[in-house]
DNA sequence: AGCACGCCGACT
DNA sequence: GTCGGCGTGCTC
């Protein structure tokens, strides 16, 4: 029989049944002899073994049918397509706590009640277990409400075992609170939603923000979950808020289990179990999520599925939007796909049949669309033009908040001499050193290496060397220097360094009270900032001129989200792109302010290239020290694949040639169609490792990659 | 990835 | 004379 063991080689490895048993079932969980280790494996089929000669038995049936055959298989399926090792899958399917030797531990009873015997008890002595009863006299409480209010598990478990309290099938129900009324679009959008109630259809949420497009997801999530079904969430790491989870749990009167790398191991393997077992009823989680085990699947949903976070970036690199997609199909369920700014890959989709559109045109309430704004910044010298001097000052006097986004940390990108040219750069990586006036110092954003500036410049000895650009550090001296009575918050990472800081910059801001917000992608992403009327893009132009055919996408989608944030109150706010290229056509678009009709017109551009979404298309990326090593795999590479087919080119260089010490080349590797570019890729990785030149580097494949 | 085997350099 | 460097090979 097959089995699934956690080594990154492109095969599945073949076993006996344990001595004297019946092999055991797809889905269970075996500790098997591999080389001089044991290791914990899945088992993926029961196959009789293909391979001839001597094969070890499995040494132990951990867990007999630990998942479905249908979650092995999804599984299996992404191993093949997405060309990872189907060895990955132990790490996909199981949480860590489940990847070592030891049996499955039963999960620990979600709420406790009193037992007759706890009633009476006379508990004069022991006051905290007397508290304790005290909170469960009216109702039973979970386990985390208890842990919550300062009751110490030892407790509980003592109070357990003389029998004072007993586990309790029944959770605490919430009552879930009503929500506000729909207006027409939301309803419709709920209303097809529902009629896809037990079967599966893929849809396509596009809603501005502040249409309303979670108030969906509740009503929808609400009325699909029925007295069984279990509702999973899927969001991008940073769409994790406090604030969201709460909400569903509200809503839906369902404790909201999280799913996601910050959990500890514990927490992990609770919500594994409760999601198995059918207890969690609400789940939302990030990528990984998406092969959690589920008992009845009622609804599954993908919150800002433009997202590039939803793709893995390594080890197992499938994108969680798509195989959330291949989910609901399997379960035969609905999924929605929710964002303003939907993937090109998710239009192109609608327009092959297989999603369907369902749109909110409308901001929610009486929020009104931002106007729109292009500010010429040729001939301007500092980074904010005068216009848009103008412009933060008109609202701040107005007493609106200001939002800049500039997607660049620190000071300057660049340190330049004024007298040769020479600039700073990164030793190991092909890129410029950043300048950070703050803790002077020069830092590469892509290894992390940090160094102190030259006094004088290395190449000709000139003392005069000068920061070239703005960053948000930047940015924040400037604004202070320009409204010294208004006070500047930067948002970035260098800045706030626990999401705690930046929750608490959050509740400064919602005050209300006139301020300046500069920062990154941070800030752009889906905060409620109903203070805000103006906000205002700073670096459009290098996203319209990029090397990478996506830039222009992601370009699209930074400038809706953050014109998202403008004008959410009931006053009009105001939207401005400051650019060099004022006459630039995606401009034109963008400025329209219907975002599907600018990524119609890249989907055009897409097709006409023959691009993604438009054609398959993987990569097989490789690096090494020296240039030599993975350029002559690739090129070896290049041959096997073409000889079976493929249309590939390269080996080419990566955008970032060298990082971190490492030369970077890639092999594109494309068919019209993607399913057959799978196959023959999933067909020929074996012959890949096999070379001999395989050895001297480090590669994958990628597919359906988001960066080049 | 791990883990072993194997064949060459500076050390108790 | 050994400890250990990482090249090479293998894992059902």
């Amino acid at each position: 029989m097959q089995v699934a063991v956690p080594v990154p080689l492109p095969q599945l490895f073949d076993y006996l049944p344990p001595a004297g048993e019946a092999p055991p079932a797809v889905g269970s969980r075996v500790l098997v002899p591999f080389g001089r280790r044991r290791l914990v494996g899945l088992v993926v089929s029961q196959d009789p073994a293909s391979l001839e000669g001597a094969l070890k038995p499995i040494e132990d049936v951990l867990d007999q049918g630990l998942l479905t055959p249908e979650l092995v298989e999804l599984a299996r399926w992404c191993a093949r397509y997405y060309l990872f090792p189907p060895g990955e899958l132990v790490n996909l399917l199981l949480p860590t706590a489940l990847r070592r030797s030891q049996p499955f531990r039963p999960a620990a009873p979600e709420a406790w009640r009193l037992t007759a015997a706890g009633l009476q008890a006379d508990l004069e002595r022991a006051p905290r277990q007397a508290e304790l009863r005290e909170q469960l006299l009216g109702a039973p409480r979970s386990r985390e409400q208890l842990l919550e209010q300062g009751f110490r598990p030892e407790l509980i478990r003592r109070m357990h075992q003389s029998g004072l309290i007993e586990a309790s099938e029944q959770q605490p129900e919430l009552r879930p609170e009503p929500g506000p009324a729909l207006n027409d679009e939301q309803r419709e959008a709920v209303v097809r939603l529902l009629a896809a109630r037990r079967r599966f259809a893929a849809f396509v949420l596009a809603g501005v923000t502040g249409s309303g497009k979670t108030e969906v997801y509740l009503r929808a999530a609400r009325a699909l979950m029925g007295r069984r079904g279990q509702v999973l969430v899927i969001v991008p790491e940073i769409g994790l808020t406090p604030q969201l989870v709460r909400r569903f749990e509200r809503r839906l009167g369902q404790r909201a289990w999280t799913y996601h790398s910050d959990l500890s191991e514990g927490e992990r393997l609770a919500c594994w179990q409760a999601a198995r077992s059918g207890r969690a009823r609400l789940i939302i989680g990030t990528r990984s999520a998406v092969f959690l085990p589920l008992k009845q699947a009622a609804l599954i949903v993908v919150d800002e599925e433009h997202d590039s976070s939803l793709k893995q970036q390594d080890g197992a690199r499938y994108h969680g939007r798509d195989v959330a997609v291949l989910r609901a199909q399997r379960e035969q369920v609905p999924i929605v796909l929710g964002s303003a700014t939907p993937a090109l890959e998710s239009l192109n989709n609608i327009d092959q049949g297989r999603y369907r559109l369902l749109r909110l045109r409308r901001r929610a309430g009486q929020a009104q669309e931002p106007r729109w704004r292009v500010l010429d910044q040729r001939g301007q010298t500092g980074p904010l033009s005068d216009a848009l001097l103008g412009l933060i000052r008109k609202h701040l006097m107005a007493g609106g908040q200001v939002l800049l986004y500039r997607n660049r940390r620190g000071f300057a990108p660049v340190l330049m001499c004024k007298a040769c040219g020479w600039s700073a750069e990164c030793t190991r990586c092909s890129a410029h050193l950043t300048w950070h006036q703050v803790g002077e110092r020069l830092q590469c954003h892509h290894c992390g290496a940090v160094q102190r500036p030259p006094r004088r410049c290395p190449e000709c000895g000139d003392p005069g060397l000068v920061p070239l650009g703005a960053g948000t550090e930047r940015l924040e001296a400037l604004l202070n220097e320009q409204f010294p009575d208004t006070p500047v918050h930067r948002v970035d990472r260098d800045r706030l360094t626990g999401k705690h800081d930046f929750e608490t910059l959050l509740e400064t801001v919602r005050d209300g009270r006139p301020c300046i917000l500069v920062g990154t992608q941070m800030l752009a992403k889906g905060h409620h900032l109903p203070g805000v009327t103006l906000a205002a893009v700073l670096d459009v132009d290098q996203g319209l001129f990029s090397a990478d055919f996506r830039a222009p996408e992601r370009l699209g989608q930074a400038i809706y989200q953050v014109a998202g944030r403008a004008g959410r109150a009931d006053r009009e706010g105001e939207f401005v792109l400051q650019t060099h290229h004022p006459e630039h056509l995606l401009l034109e678009l963008l400025g329209r302010g219907d975002y599907l009709l600018f990524a119609r017109q890249l989907l055009e551009e897409r097709r006409a290239a023959a691009l993604p979404p438009a054609s398959g298309l993987a990569l097989l990326r490789a690096e090494s020290q020296q240039t030599e090593p993975a350029r002559r795999f690739l090129r070896r590479a290049a041959d096997i694949l073409q000889g079976s087919g493929l249309n590939v080119s390269g080996p080419v260089p990566a955008i970032m040639t060298r990082r971190a010490g490492f030369w970077r080349y890639q092999l594109w590797v494309q068919s019209a169609e993607r399913a057959r570019l799978a196959n023959v890729m999933a067909g020929q990785l074996s012959q890949l490792q096999a070379l001999p030149e395989a050895r001297r580097v480090r590669w994958h494949a990628d597919m359906d990659p988001l960066d080049f």
